[in-house]
Order: C-alpha cells, then structure tokens, then sequence
DNA sequence: AATAAGACTTAGAATTATTCTAATTAAGAC
DNA sequence: GTCTTAATTAGAATAATTCTAAGTCTTATT
C-alpha cells in the first residue's frame, strides 16, 4: 500500500497554495506535527505565510477530513494525515507518536461497559510507554 | 460497594483545609468538575480559598493519585476521584461525562496491533456518542 | 478583459487556561 | 508557644489559539 501522493482536492473549497503546501507538508512527514512545526516546514516552500494561515488552513482539513486533529494531554493539538480509525502510542523514550490500528474485527463493546446501541461518534485512545528492547 | 468516605490521609502531605475541601468536593458530586468548578464549589464551605490555590490542591492531588485528572479535546482539565483504570463517555445530548468500565480480562492487545511486551504506562480512551433512547 | 462578490490571508490584538512570583500565613515539630 | 518549612494568596506572566479588520486573490458574470 503505497502512500497516495494525488492532490487534494475538496469539491466547494479553494485549494489555495497555503492550503496545498500545509496538506502537502503533513503528507511529507507523518509524524504528527504541531501547528507550530507546520509552519515551520511550510516557510521553506511558502515565506511569509502567516501562523494564522497555518492554523486556519489545519482547521479547514480537519473540517473537511481531509486531515485528524489529535490531542495529547492539554498540549498542542497534532496533526494527521492517517483518515482510518487509529489510536495514538507515544512512545517515552523517544517521544515519537505512532498510529496504532485495531485489530480486525473488534468492537467497542467487547472490552468497555457500555450500553447496547450506544451511538459512538467519535473514539480516541491514546496510550503512553516504552516498546520492547527487542 | 459504597462509596468511600474516610478522610483523605496522605503520608508526608500537610493536609490542609483547602486540600480536604477540593477533594471533598471531588467525591462529593462525581461529575467531572473544571479547575474553576470547583472553585465555585469550595468557595462555599472556603470562602476566600483563591483559584491558584485550587489548581495547586488539584495538580498535589493528581502528583499523589489521590484523583485523576481528565482531558477531553483542548478544554479545561477535569478532575476525577475515580482511581480504577476506567474510560469516559462524553454524551453529546447531556454534556455530561460517564466513567467506563473495561470488561473483566481484557488485555490492550486483544484489541490493538502493539507489539507484544510494550510497557503501557498510561491509557486514555475517550468516546463520545449518544446513548440509546429506549 | 473589466467588474463585483466572496473567500482567503495577514498582522497583530484579544482571549483563556494555566503557571509563576514574591509575599504572607498556617502546620506540625520541638 | 516558637520555629521551620510548606502552603496559600493576589496578581503578573505565559502560551496556544482565536478573533478582528484590512487587504488581496479567485471566480462568476458581464
């Protein structure tokens, strides 16, 4: 499964240069930055463009899903470009966040208490802690 | 199993009034409350007791495990007297925040791809959703 | 191609939750 | 009761994010 590299492109929404750049760049390297380190990268190909732009344009992806919003504790919110359902581990010893899939098959309700036909719409599960030595 | 009431008794911790009260409070009405909700609350039976101070008995508490502190998307942390590794729903009609609990004997890799012998030092499952009518 | 209407971007101000600072007060040991 | 130290306090500071108002670019319409 090869990363798909096809422009994004929204039906009803300007894909403007900053838009394209702040969605190519969180393509580029999927290693969950912050809006801040996206407007890092951004400059090399964009100068000049604006944090603000950087936010809004990551506010818009996320509104559109084109890109996941995600939030570790109460700091800055981190950025994904992985749509599928996926959790978070932040691996402690060299703090790098990795997607982690469920397993095929599983359900919610087959490890929590929760009732039948509860309506999920939306699931977050973050783990912390250190891989194996290996 | 009812809930437990003894006081708060921490070794090597003054246990002053303002911290007795924030986390009498907490076991008081189990709801989830903000820094500044329970602020609000103390200030009844604390008139006075300032919201640095409230922070200050919370952020003493959670560094004790004497409760939990919870954070759902980038809003205000909420505080949690529940000490059981235990999830939280979010009823998006209510607002209100339910703890969850994980069924008996589950283990996180019966339901997530991590690598067997990662060490999981800390777990956050957050839903929201809509509980059924009936 | 000119024009107009909106949408987008921008800099900087504003907001908000939280933490920090420095001074005062209160707990617990003696 | 006095002393030592930790805890509390008011208010300033911080940091991430959002807002505001002005300017610029796109696109549809002529």
């Amino acid at each position: 499964m090869a990363t798909q590299t096809k422009t994004l492109s929204i039906p009803g929404l300007r894909m403007t240069k900053q838009r394209k750049e702040v969605y190519r760049v969180l393509m580029e390297t999927r290693d969950h930055p912050t809006a801040t380190e996206v407007y890092d990268r951004v400059q090399h190909s964009t100068p000049g463009i604006s944090l603000a732009t950087v936010y809004n344009c990551l506010e818009t992806l996320v509104e559109h899903k084109a890109v996941k919003q995600v939030n570790f504790e109460r700091e800055s919110s981190r950025y994904c470009p992985n749509l599928s359902e996926h959790g978070h581990f932040h691996d402690e010893v060299t703090g790098t966040i990795h997607d982690i899939q469920f397993k095929d098959g599983v359900k919610l309700s087959d490890f929590l208490d929760i009732p039948e036909n509860t309506h999920i719409t939306n699931l977050d599960i973050t783990l912390r802690g250190i891989l194996p030595k290996n």
